[in-house]
DNA sequence: TCTTTTTTCGTGCACGTGCACAGGTTTTTA
DNA sequence: TAAAAACCTGTGCACGTGCACGAAAAAAGA
């Protein structure tokens, strides 16, 4: 029971009675800074390894109190009631704000329209002339969201992505899901309710779905799957740019008389309800109905029976640890970070009361 | 942008500062200890109240490790082959051990056997001789549970249940899934993938079936929903006492014999791998098999398309805040605290590779 | 050898809180 | 009215770490 020499005792006091030097030069040791002698250091850094010491990071953090606080600037699009998604996000940033305010952190808050690339650009300029100590995006405009990367890393800003990610760039981390596991997923649960002789429809409704790198992975595997396990003749497509529902409505009506034995809908984001509504108003709950993100407008239809499974990857946690990250980062500095890779869940009338989001 | 006053800035002595008395009186108000007039008191609160004062968590910790260490007894089921889901929950209470070892909290492990309730009684008669300052149990045996609890009540020991609970007890909180909407949910599932004509089963394995509150919640769900939407004839039964691979497979192949229409199979835990081994083996990878727990035969089965779905209610996590909930609670006091109902998930072989234990 | 520069190290304060102890004031008792 | 008791309040130290400042020692220059 009693086994190995616990490690919690002793700080940099012990170590600094061992090696019998000061404080300060511990201190000096530990944060790596100059002004020791090499002999020294050695005899300090192996104290230091023998009693395998950990900082507290508390004390180390209390002491940092007086040094001033270290701003993280978060850009993602506003919030309107088409976009309600982005709400949980920004609660999710929020709930973290509070949490790390008192440690010396606060966040600052950059929105912009998501149809207006102009605004973005501003916003990043905005930023950048601001020079906040951590970045937090989502990089909705690529060319933009690449320049922002490129000024944090010569200015060793840490930047995390988050939402939908760039690769190639320099970043601490991305934060996130798998979009293109999340078409597949998809695939697959039509799969198990496609009755004989059925057909499957995917939706796109967005104003820009050529540059909307979310959309386009969801829908490559989703067909991925379809030419693995399925016929692409069980399938038919729907895209559409005009969001409103009447719009919605005439197409899709016109798409069920064509395509009489659809019985699966396939929505690519959480406009999901748009089609919800127009399936309630012509009565057909038979068709299962597949979309995304746990709002209150698609929870509404999910309880009701229309929609019958909602895909969700936790925004809310999404901002929660885009900024706890940069938090970790800027405070403990812990350098080692993978990306973040948030889990695909499925949401049903019978689990949504325990969901997380 | 300014707007509101910032609540972070000034503590203790802000406050101390405002309401013109010294640092102690303000510390005993905020702690509730006696020795401070009432006028005054009042005074403070008020202040208090309009500086929306939030102590800082370190600064106090920091000041408290002087005072020795608190101890935390946890008891759980011991890992075999057979009961290899615990060792996640032990995983969650280690990592959770980790973190808060240096804030001067150490966990204090009690196992027993699960098919051996004598040896429950035993640890928790340990445990109770060994008086901690706090305990996490799986409560197992209801009898004995019910005891430790009553000692608990009566010591002012906070309490944490995991995996499975007693409601009407004393105890700090709950920490694991509703059973009966994580069954409820099954016969969805098997809802969504049933196929004209054909028929489900559900299968219990255990040594104990009678005795299992977590087998029956979940049986009682699922019957639940084939009562809603579904026949009771196209629905099978089977309970199996004897867990080894030969009787399981001689009882199922005569019962598949017997009911040849059976589409899919729902088994109430984790034993569904050895369903998965049967199936392989007579070559029936159509039928649809859901089961539970993210085990790694489990996930074999899963990758290899045998098993469909698995239900997972992140044991890992359960341990974790099992821990942290005590923590929480024995550091920072925060006395209102929920239980906390793990969310049901649903993990296929398209989304495990994103699941979080 | 003495002064100047550089390197190396020790000391003291701060961060915000908890708690023990002592000093002070009011009320009760003799 | 003085002494004792009860009550209220202020002061100081501790927790472990970061950092500024100055002192001591060593090295370089004259």
């Amino acid at each position: 029971m009693e086994g190995k020499e616990d490690n919690s005792l002793g700080g940099v006091k012990e170590i600094a009675r061992r090696a019998n030097v000061s404080l300060g030069t511990v201190d000096r040791v530990i944060n790596n800074r100059a002004g020791v002698a090499v002999k020294t250091r050695n005899r300090v850094n192996a104290i230091i390894e023998e009693l395998n010491y950990q900082p507290n990071v508390l004390a180390r953090r209390l002491a940092l109190t007086s040094r001033g606080t270290l701003r993280v600037a978060v850009l993602l699009p506003d919030i309107s009631e088409e976009t309600e998604y982005w709400k949980a996000p920004l609660e999710g940033i929020n709930k973290a704000d509070l949490e790390i305010r008192q440690y010396g952190v606060q966040v600052e808050h950059y929105f912009f329209d998501q149809n207006v690339q102009s605004v973005f650009a501003e916003q990043v300029n905005r930023i950048m002339a601001n020079a906040p100590d951590g970045v937090l995006i989502t990089p909705t405009f690529e060319k933009e969201s690449i320049a922002l990367m490129k000024f944090c890393k010569k200015k060793k800003i840490p930047c995390v992505l988050m939402n939908s990610d760039i690769p190639d760039q320099h970043r601490l981390c991305y934060i996130g899901p798998e979009l293109f596991d999340s078409g597949y997923l998809s695939g697959q649960l039509v799969h198990y309710c496609l009755k004989e002789g059925q057909k499957a429809m995917i939706v796109n409704i967005a104003r820009e779905i050529e540059n909307n790198v979310a959309i386009l992975r969801k829908e490559d595997g989703f067909l991925a799957y379809f030419r693995e396990k399925l016929s692409q003749d069980q399938l038919v497509h729907l895209n559409m740019t005009d969001t409103g529902y009447a719009s919605v409505a005439a197409r899709l009506t016109a798409l069920l008389e064509a395509h009489q034995q659809i019985g699966i809908i396939y929505v690519t984001n959480s406009r999901v309800a748009l089609v919800a509504q127009w399936l309630e108003s012509i009565g057909r709950k038979d068709i299962v109905l597949i979309g995304y993100d746990y709002l209150d407008k698609n929870l509404d239809y999910l309880k009701r029976g229309v929609i019958d499974f909602l895909l969700c990857e936790k925004p809310q946690e999404q901002g929660y640890r885009g900024v706890m990250s940069l938090f970790q980062y800027l405070i403990f500095s812990t350098t080692v970070q993978e990306d973040y890779l948030i889990p695909i869940d499925i949401v049903t009338s019978a689990n949504y009361r325990y969901y997380r989001n």
